[in-house]
DNA sequence: AATGAATGAGCATTCATTCAT
DNA sequence: CATGAATGAATGCTCATTCAT
């Protein structure tokens, strides 16, 4: 066998990127209930027994689009934290982090719109692997939040940056939704400056956390 | 006729209201599109021929859904901010209003999942009434919060304080946008305590944006 | 209320009235799951809709049609059969009562047709009230067929005429199962002479049958 | 090639068996247009196309299923009477003939469900070859019979053993037809009872047209 | 020779909406 | 004023079949 069909695997593979392409749009935008498989059809031209030859069903086909979302997200975050500073304050790191988080914001917006509207409505209930890796997505991603504060506050040690992470990763999560919810509604948010005042309240509480751990530790 | 209309004004009354609530519950849960004119007729037992006499449409449906939704919403702070506190520092009346305002985001989840859904999709385009509604709840509600931040800056001086709650308002919204979100994720988020990290923040930031504004003016 | 709603219930029994005739002869020829809902619009020009409106799904249209059906049948069967003989020799009338089930058989071959394909296939599984009919039609009719050879022994004594129509009625089922059987296949199978070769098989057997009972009760 | 051609077609051969297998059965309990070919893909593991490249169509599926049937049918027969009785009262060879006879019923009864069900229906108009391969069943199963009742009563003299069997022949097409529905639907018929039933009718019957014949042509 | 991908017509069913009474 | 019936477009999905490799 080896190589053999690769040409039709190709088509296949296109065509499948292409469908996912399509559903995300439009998922992101009208929600699952509110996409229809035909028009993914007209904006894709593939036929829709094609569709379901790649993904068996429209939950199937909302599946791969959240996995493939989810994959593209945290390899963007974690491309764009690629050579993270090692020195500065923890206020300088964290901002180093956030708002380079704050760009992947920007630009995984259809994958993040898709992600809450799947949060806060039972729209895909008949879409559990989804809702599986919606459930994956956010603990993942609380993960990583957390960890990224951790290193922002390595200087204060190990034991008390853990410590401190993992209370405020809950903060930070509640201000990254925060910051999407507001980016969509048209309020004409400035993202950077809200993202500084993220930055600013984390660092704020992260020390005055470190203070307090210490000052138990050392009695 | 004598009372007949009266009654029959009762009885539309009463299946008006009774198709709002299921309205305002299933299109909470499964979003706009994903709520039929069928489950309603379901679940309230009311005729779908009532059902558009009453609202002309499904469009029609829910903007009275989101109309009654946001008088309740107002109606439910207003009332859980009478007898606000008239002494104290920022901080302790920021905490008070936005701890009731805790209270009330969790008694009218409901309506805010529908709110932030509508928000943050297309799914409603054909409903430019409704989404009205929306653009003016997010308006109204963040000139509230702007009050609460002015008010409980008070003691900063009228211009200050105004200043102050100007900026911080937008910090206010995504904070509580982001509440609700991570409410919605089965994350076990603490949800008094994370308002508290809220309070806290927007009371250390007034506080630092204060004294900036207050040197400035000397100078 | 009374008649209120009158004139639109008639035009709605009309209405059901259409589908149910379209879709017994269409199910007749080509099968529960060889008839789509497609063509019984066609037939009827009914919109489709309308027929879910009346039936809420094709196993309950199955299930209307067969209800009806079974109605019609052993209404024709008593219509036949009133004014039975009260005299003549046990063939004699068995030979009356058989030639006017033959020409039920005849006329109610489209529902014949329906039932026994639902015998011997599981094609309508999903539409088990159907198959409820179905086995209820089998049923009823044993007995029925049962009644009819006891009432033509009945000169053997009342006890005897039982007996032997208990056992001879699953002989007459088999009969009229294979009658309808080649009545479908084009054998130019001539009905009226097989219906009397059944007579003359069962009038035999039957009186064989009466001679060994009365003999045994005899010792 | 050598050898490779022999082994490709034997696993060609394989499968041609394993979807022929698979058909039948399930053709057999759903019906030729309940049957999708997805379905047999399913049961049998073989991808569509090779299915195609077998068969060509759906309707040449159903055809080899019934040639196959067919064949195994009468082969099933003629087995069941090697060795038949050359003496003893037509009643008795009778009887050893539709003995044998049931147990062939009995164990293709899948082939005769389908069978059955193709002659009650026009499920299958599409599949003309499969239709004539159904009349070629019944044709050559009526002569088939016919001779079982001309060997069965050959004592009586060629000639009027010929007649008689003429006469019977569909009497026992109609007993077989009605005994196979009956097994189908389950009024737990107990199968060798009526079995002998019907020997007892048709030999009984057979002996007064012999009797009859043997009278007319001695005048 | 054998197969995954593709195709478009057709499937049963549900949709939001209108109408006649 | 209220309602069962009707409507036709659209839904998600499956169908038998063909194609490229």
């Amino acid at each position: 066998m080896g190589n053999s069909g690769s040409k039709g695997n190709q088509r296949g593979r296109r065509s499948r990127e292409e469908i996912l392409d399509a559903a995300a749009r439009v998922m992101a935008a009208q929600g699952y209930a509110g996409t229809s498989m035909s028009v993914l059809v007209a904006e894709t031209g593939i036929p829709k027994s094609a569709i379901y030859h790649h993904f068996g069903s429209k939950a199937g086909l909302l599946a791969a689009v959240m996995e493939r979302g989810a994959r593209g997200f945290f390899d963007a975050m974690t491309e764009a934290h690629r050579h993270p500073p090692t020195t500065g304050t923890p206020h300088d790191r964290l901002e180093w982090y956030f708002r380079r988080l704050g760009e992947v914001w920007v630009h995984r917006a259809e994958f993040l719109r898709l992600l809450i509207l799947l949060v806060i409505s039972d729209e895909a209930t008949e879409a559990p692997e989804a809702m599986e890796t919606v459930r994956t997505v956010r603990n993942e991603g609380r993960a990583y939040l957390e960890n990224i504060i951790r290193l922002s506050f390595i200087s204060k040690g190990d034991e008390v940056a853990s410590q401190v992470a993992r209370n405020l990763a809950y903060v930070g999560i509640v201000g990254f939704d925060g910051l999407f919810v507001s980016m969509q509604s048209r309020d004409d948010m400035p993202v950077v400056e809200l993202i500084d005042y993220l930055v600013d309240g984390i660092a704020a509480m992260g020390e005055a956390q470190s203070k307090a751990l210490r000052a138990a530790k050392r009695s």
